[in-house]
DNA sequence: ATAATGTTTCCAGTAACTGGAAGGTCAAGC
DNA sequence: GCTTGACCTTCCAGTTACTGGAAACATTAT
């Protein structure tokens, strides 16, 4: 299996294929006399948990560390419960912030006209801190 | 007033005030006989500006445009309007896709018991496609 | 035989800073 | 006057996770 079928078969670019065994992420795949790359299935079962891995957010030195747990027969789903809630509590946290922002946008945009009037409520929002996101305090 | 006075006021680390005038975001501001940057009360708002746009999830150079119109006191507020639209969609898609996921995950890590056994739903979940985030078909 | 496609390596660039080194400046204390 | 320490300067490099492109070799199709 060339990188393009491989790539293709495990949902990412050939390029980020190629990447990910540069950064030792996965096992460089063994080489055709040629010197082109052969991927296997186990290989391509790897590319695609990375991918799925990286969709849910994970980093990729998370990955790392989630591909060793895939890989090991002997880990607890505990080790791995760890990592998975934990950016769970990233995603939840990610969301109220967003949740925040978009109502104060939303807001801003609201009251604005929209005409061809120089006032707008959205500038004047910005520029006046009273009225934009929160900082932690 | 100096570079640390300056960026403390508009809430900013120097860094980040030296950068963007490096980068043309904002002008370049005066300099002291030594070379200090020296900057006023203009300056410092704009700075200000640029950090809260920033934390509104605006780019650097959504910022230059925003910044422009914040400058120009003939533009109309249907310009700004429609920037802070796009950005409101932006966000709002984002917090859906970030919803799915978190539902997905959190759907996994309810089904890890979480103990010192190997069987884990969440490692079986990224590895098997059927139960993960969907890609745009 | 030739053209098209696939693959290789390597270099550079992206966004938006951030960290650090090497060195100049300023105010205070002795 | 001298030193100490805080502050300032520039420049270079690194971060994250790729992505684009060039030059050259390999394979496949016509």
């Amino acid at each position: 299996m060339n990188i393009s079928a491989a790539s293709k078969a495990a949902g990412l670019p050939a390029k980020t294929a190629r990447y990910y065994a540069d950064i030792g992420l996965v096992p460089a795949p063994a080489r055709s006399d040629s010197g082109y790359r052969s991927y296997d299935d186990a290989s391509v079962r790897k590319l695609a948990f990375v991918r799925r891995a990286r969709e849910f957010g994970f980093s990729i030195s998370e990955c790392r560390e989630l591909l060793g747990l895939y890989e090991d027969r002997r880990r607890s789903s505990a080790d791995v419960k760890r990592i998975a809630t934990a950016r769970l509590e990233e995603i939840a946290k990610k969301q109220r912030e967003l949740q925040s922002l978009h109502d104060e946008l939303a807001h801003l945009v609201d009251a604005c006209r929209g005409d061809d009037r120089p006032d707008c409520p959205i500038i004047d929002g910005l520029g006046n801190p009273r009225s934009g996101p929160r900082t932690a305090p």
